[in-house]
RNA sequence: GCCGAAGUGGCGGAAUUGGCAGACGCACUUGACUCAAAAUCAAGCGCCCUCAAAGCGUGCCGGUUCGAGUCCGGCCUUCGGCACCA
């Protein structure tokens, strides 16, 4: 018998401990069943979850359900990603040891997660701070270091002076660290690099295997890698009897050449400044733009200064001299980190040749125009145009010019063809203590060493002081410095810098496949059979990010034999973010809603139907406190249409004859059939819960309209209206569905066991249907025809309907169109 | 500047293939029940209009079409990403 009253705690707690002593979510592999795979972003253990953990995992939790009703043998795991920097400001702060501030947090948000009612296998659980997996980590970085695939190389790195460490490019937004916010400058570091690059081309191109994923993601990661094509060329310095080199992706501009830029670090200014008479000046000017910050020198807004050396180079094609400037706004790590100036083709050459009065040549001009330098006021930048002024291709198109004079650089040895890419390669070292220590020593007679994989993991000391400054905390502890050359058994040190988080949340989502393996990364054929992930969601935020480096990661892993696919994530969703009062949930707005208030309030169906069903999924969701309440008192009528029903479905009539229904049975049949086709089509073509939930409400009412005319139940077709009511709701609201599935349907099995259920098409068709009569596009009235009317049959019925006459009164039909139930529009003069 | 997404009632949002714009929910109004309130149930709810009829209505202007929120052309606004990448 049920309770009068839903009460969602006691229910809540009861299915929940009740699906934990039955590891009812564990999952095996099953060669005889198609596997599905659902992921979350693993979250950082920062102590509580928050809105936008809830929504992300209660998305997962309604596809991992659904699936599995669907007949997939589904893996949905759960893990953390739990080093990094927040554990260690709490060492710093408070004296708690990173481990221990990391594992409470884990503990308090398994036990948030778990009172959500979440469907994951949590045998599966990885962390990615346990020495079982960062042990994995480090074998990784050697694989990459034994594939030529992590260096050490000295170059002007960001470093953060809040974090106290250096930080990759894609961690650097707008100029600020993308943890703290501060503002990141350049330092001359020694670091360690992944050499993402070499697959810059792979990581562009494979991003046409992924039609799963959001345009704007593949999108921004195109933008991010930057591919370019162009020329490379020399100038001759005879000076210095030095080459200098350009490269442009505008070669069919060459002949307009008249000047070089460099920045103060190209290799040429030391000689260029060496004997200059105006060395001084020079200098000076090199000082400032040294001090001068990052932001500003890549500022697309600040004044183009520079400063002639003096010095000419010759053009290759013409043998002109072309005055060798040094300034600020070149890139020094991209290209050759010197740029060609053609003060006609290019707006900034033209505003920096305009400013020092540097010659300017034209040599593109439209079509059917000739250009004249004194009629001009900036620089021809149009798409189309011919060559004039440029030897044996003035004349030519500008396009056909640009493969034309790159092929005759080639053929005369004087440049090359070259791909360029914005992306550059990944800074993975760090100066902090809590992350996997990277497994290298250093040798004074072996150098660089990497250490033995028997030997791994390389453990992370305890006795370490956390306040060192720009050292390494690693660098405090000698017991961990200290060590043998594992090559030639030397007093050795070992490497003090930690590897980037983000490679630990690179490869987690394999681990998952295989998390216990204590001889391998993850064993080959589980991976084979689980992966790729076939459904990922997360937040937009890690576009570049994380799902980049993921991406490099696994098409490493898959040339090193480990696994046999090309993209870890097959299809992507991006979650929007939860908003109040227009605005992102933030501490200093005041306006954060927690989940833990909503639980304890509502319970957890409560709050998942709500999130799920105020937005989809892919947009920002305004949260409501009274949209939350509309979906508790949904609940309710749910439980108090069952309760009603409760003694008429304990008959256990499951069955009943189609062809004897009455009108409402029909009714309540064609809406318990309709919804199933919406409910199954929005969660699978689109994952639109909000409106697969919304059907489900209609569904719910035509039950109430059923209860309140009909005076003689079917008790068949009332038991399978609830019976699949509570199938479609429970992976959306497990609990309130398991109680009621559990006292009314069948005490012995779980409706999170059940097949998901399949319309009858006949049970959505209906006997008569009312026609929309329109004259010239505009409704006049409406007939209620047999379904079936063809389009004859109505277009019949409205030239002889009376109202339809009466306003076509001294008018002409030209033409009746009918849509066969839908309408009929009679067009008439 | 380049790239991407989005503009629909008081609000969140629906309309999936060009076919009755506003499903479902929130808020609001009225009524029933109640001594009263809450809960629940019933009805209403785009704008204009005292009511009705008519008219207007999916950011703006234009086009295609019997018919446009949906397709095409041109704008505007908002949000997000990248940005001196030669």
């Amino acid at each position: 018998m049920l309770n009068e009253k839903y009460a969602p705690h006691e229910i809540e707690a009861k299915w929940q401990k009740y699906w934990e002593d039955n590891h009812t979510f564990k999952v095996e592999i099953d060669e005889n069943k198609k596997k599905y795979y659902v992921l979350e972003m693993f979250p950082y253990p920062s102590g509580n979850l928050h809105m936008g953990h809830v929504r992300n995992y209660s998305i997962g939790d309604v596809v991992a359900r659904v699936r599995k009703m669907q007949g997939f043998n589904v893996l949905h795991p759960m893990g953390w990603d739990s080093f990094g920097m927040p554990a260690e400001n709490a060492a710093i702060k408070h004296g708690i040891p990173p481990k221990n501030w990391t594992l409470d947090n884990i503990a308090n948000m398994t036990k948030q997660q778990k009172a959500l009612g979440l469907s994951y296998d949590w045998d599966r659980e990885v962390t990615t701070c346990k020495e079982d997996y960062y042990k994995w980590t480090q074998w990784f970085f050697e694989l990459f270091y034994k594939r030529g695939l992590a260096v050490k190389k000295k170059s002007a790195v960001n470093w953060c002076d809040t974090c106290n460490t250096v930080l990759a490019n894609e961690q650097v937004i707008d100029g600020k660290c993308w943890r703290c916010d501060s503002t990141v400058v350049k330092k001359e570091l020694s670091q360690w690099f992944f050499k993402i690059t070499d697959y810059a081309d792979e990581l562009l191109q494979d991003l046409e295997l992924l039609p799963g994923w959001p345009e704007r993601v593949k999108t921004m990661q195109k933008n991010w890698i930057g591919r370019s094509e162009g020329l490379e060329f020399s100038f001759d310095v005879p000076k210095f009897q030095e080459k200098l080199a350009v490269y442009t992706t505008r070669p069919d501009t060459i002949y307009g050449v008249t000047f070089v830029v460099v920045p103060p670090e190209h290799p040429l200014v030391e000689k260029l400044l060496a004997d200059n008479p105006n060395r001084e000046e020079l200098q000076a000017f090199c000082d400032d733009v040294r001090n001068t910050s990052d932001i500003e020198r890549t500022s697309s807004e600040s004044e183009k200064k520079g400063m002639y050396t003096g010095v000419d180079c010759i053009h290759p094609l013409t043998g002109r001299k072309v005055q060798i400037w040094i300034t600020y706004y070149v890139l020094y790590d991209y290209g050759t980190g010197a740029v060609m100036g053609v003060p006609t083709g290019d707006q900034r050459d033209w505003m920096f040749a305009t400013k020092y009065g540097i010659e300017k040549i034209i040599t593109i001009q439209p079509k059917d125009q000739e250009l004249k330098l004194e009629d001009m006021t900036c620089a021809y930048e149009e798409k189309d145009g011919v060559l004039v002024n440029s030897a044996q291709f003035t004349g030519m198109e500008m396009h056909k010019a640009m493969s034309a004079i790159i092929d005759y650089m080639e053929e005369q040895g004087l440049g090359k063809r070259k791909v360029n890419y914005r992306l550059r390669d990944w800074l993975i070292s760090r100066q902090r203590y809590w992350g996997a220590p990277i497994p290298i020593i250093y040798c004074p007679h072996c150098g660089e060493v990497l250490v033995p994989e028997e030997q791994l993991p390389v453990r992370l000391p305890e006795d370490v002081n956390f306040n060192a400054g720009s050292v390494s905390p690693l660098a405090t502890s000698t017991s961990f410095i200290n060590c043998k050359c594992p090559k030639c058994g030397a007093d050795a040190k070992r490497e003090t810098d930690t590897m980037d988080t983000f490679l630990c949340s690179s490869w987690y989502y394999l681990r998952y496949t295989d998390p216990k393996n204590a001889e391998k990364c993850f064993d080959k054929d589980a991976n084979m059979y689980w992966g790729p992930v076939d459904q990922y969601i997360g937040g937009i935020e890690h576009a570049i990010l994380h799902l980049l480096y993921s991406r490099f990661f696994l098409k490493v892993l898959r040339d090193a034999g480990l696994v046999d696919y090309d993209e870890p994530f097959t299809n992507l969703l991006t979650q929007g973010m939860v908003i109040k009062d227009g605005a992102k949930m933030s501490k200093s707005l005041g306006n954060v809603v927690s989940p833990e208030e909503i639980l304890s309030q509502y319970g957890a169906d409560t709050a998942r139907l709500f999130i799920l069903f105020a937005a989809p999924p892919e947009r920002e969701l305004e949260w409501s406190d009274q949209g939350v309440e509309g979906s508790y008192r949904f609940l309710n009528r749910v439980w108090r249409i069952v309760a009603h029903f409760e003694s008429l479905i304990e008959q256990k009539v499951i069955s009943y004859d189609a062809a004897k229904l009455s009108e409402q049975d029909k009714e309540l049949r064609r809406a318990l059939h309709s919804s199933i086709k919406k409910v199954t089509e929005d969660i699978n073509q689109r994952f639109n819960f909000n409106t697969a939930i919304s059907s489900l409400m209609e569904l719910v009412n035509a039950l109430y309209a059923y209860k309140d005319k009909c005076a003689e139940p079917n008790a068949g077709l009332v038991y399978e209206a609830v019976s699949n009511l509570l199938k479609m709701l429970s992976p959306f609201v497990p609990h309130i569905t398991e109680e009621l599935w559990n006292k009314v349907i069948d005490s012995t099995t779980s409706v999170h066991d059940q097949e998901w259920p399949s319309y009858d098409p006949e049970a959505l068709k209906v006997a008569e249907v009312e026609i929309l009569l329109q004259i010239n596009g505009k409704g006049k009235g409406r007939i209620v025809v047999p379904s079936e009317s063809t389009k004859a049959d109505l277009e019949q019925l409205a030239v002889t309907n009376e109202a339809i006459r009466e306003h076509l009164e001294g008018k002409k039909i030209v033409k009746v169109i009918a849509v066969p139930g839908r309408l009929v529009n009679v067009v008439a003069k």
